[in-house]
DNA sequence: TTAAATCGTGGATTGACTCCACGATAGCAC
DNA sequence: GTGCTATCGTGGAGTCAATCCACGATTTAA
C-alpha cells in the first residue's frame, strides 16, 4: 500500500467552491446547460430555440421586416436568413416585397406558423418547468423578478411597455 | 475602468413578451451576456476565465492531475491541453510525471500563479458586481441561493461539501 | 443627377467545443 | 511471468454558432 491516490474518482471532482459561490458563476453554468438543453429537446422535435425567437416575435409585432426581427432578438441579420429560408419553406412564415420600400422583406407568420409556435410554448415551458424543479411557484416568481431586474438594466428594451 | 459600451441601436424593437416573461429566457441571455463581458474583461488583463477556473480548482485541491481538473470543470480533457501549456508556460502552474502513475501528470499551482488567481479574483468580483448592480446585497444572496438550488439539483457535486 | 445610406443576402473567418485515435503506461486474469 | 483491457495526456479533424465584410438593389438626401 504505498502512498494514497484518489482512485479515478468520478463523481469525486467537485467544482471549486470559490466559483460556485459566485452567482456570476452559476448564472453562466446554467445559462448555458439550459440552452444546451432546449437545443436538443426542440430538436428532437424537428425544431429549433431560434425558429421559436422568430415565431414569438412575428406573433406579438406587426409589418416585421427581417432588420426589426434581428434587433429584437439581438442576432445579427445574416443569420437570420437561413432560419427564415427554412421557416418558410416550411410554411410558418411568408416572405413579401415591402411595397413601399422595394429593398425591404415583410415577414409574417402563417396559420401553419402559429400552430407551430404553440408546440413550442409548450415545449418551452415544460422544459423551463423540469428545469427549475427545486423551486416552488413563488421562487419562480422571485427568479424571474430578480432576472429581469438585471436584464432591463443591460437592455432597457427588456422593461415592460408602459408601467415599471 | 469602464469598459462596456451597450451598443444601443434601435430603441424600437422589444424582445418578444413571450420570452421575457420567462426565466429560463432570461437565464440563457444574462449568461451569455456575462460571460461574454467575462471574456473581453478577462482578455483585455491578458488573461481568460478558463485559466481562471484551473487556477481556482488547483488553489483548494491537492495532487491535481488533468483528468481531475477537467472533471471538475466539466471540460473535454483535450481542451485542458492547450490551457496548461499556456500557463505552464508563463510560470503560473507546474506540470510533474506522476511517480507513482506514469501516465498521469501531477499540476501544481506556483507562487506565480497564486498572485495571477488573486488578480482574477478581483476582476472576477468586480465583473460581478457590476453585472449585478441593480441588486442589493440581499437580492444578490437571494439570487445565489436559487441558482445554487438548481444548480444541485442538475448537478449534486455543486452541493456543499458535509451538510445539505 | 449624383452621393450616401439601408436592406437582404452570400461568403469567409473565427473560436469554442466535441469526437476520435494514438502511444505510453497501468491493472487485472490466468 | 504473459496477454487483454482500461486509463492517461495529447494531437488532429470536424461541428456549429456567431461575426464581419462585400455586393446588388433600392431608397433617401444633397
Amino acid at each position: 500500500m504505498a502512498i494514497e491516490i484518489p482512485k479515478v474518482t468520478k463523481l469525486k471532482a467537485k467544482p471549486p467552491r470559490e466559483l460556485v459561490a459566485s452567482p456570476g458563476f452559476l448564472l453562466k453554468r446554467l445559462g448555458f446547460r439550459l440552452k444546451d438543453r432546449a437545443s436538443t429537446a426542440f430538436e428532437a422535435a424537428g425544431e429549433t430555440p431560434y425558429c421559436h425567437g422568430v415565431l414569438a416575435v412575428l406573433a406579438e409585432g406587426e409589418r416585421e421586416t427581417q432588420a426589426t426581427i434581428a434587433d429584437a432578438l439581438g442576432w445579427d441579420r445574416s443569420y437570420l436568413v437561413g432560419l427564415l429560408d427554412d421557416l418558410e419553406e416550411r410554411g410558418y412564415v411568408e416572405r413579401r416585397r415591402d411595397t413601399v420600400d422595394r429593398r425591404r422583406h415583410v415577414v409574417s407568420i402563417t396559420p401553419e406558423g402559429r400552430k407551430a409556435l404553440a408546440r413550442m410554448r409548450t415545449l418551452s415551458a415544460q422544459l423551463e418547468s423540469e428545469f427549475l424543479a427545486p423551486l416552488d411557484d413563488k421562487e419562480r416568481e422571485t427568479l424571474q423578478r430578480l432576472l429581469l431586474k438585471v436584464a432591463v438594466h443591460h437592455d432597457p428594451r427588456y422593461a415592460a411597455n408602459g408601467d415599471t
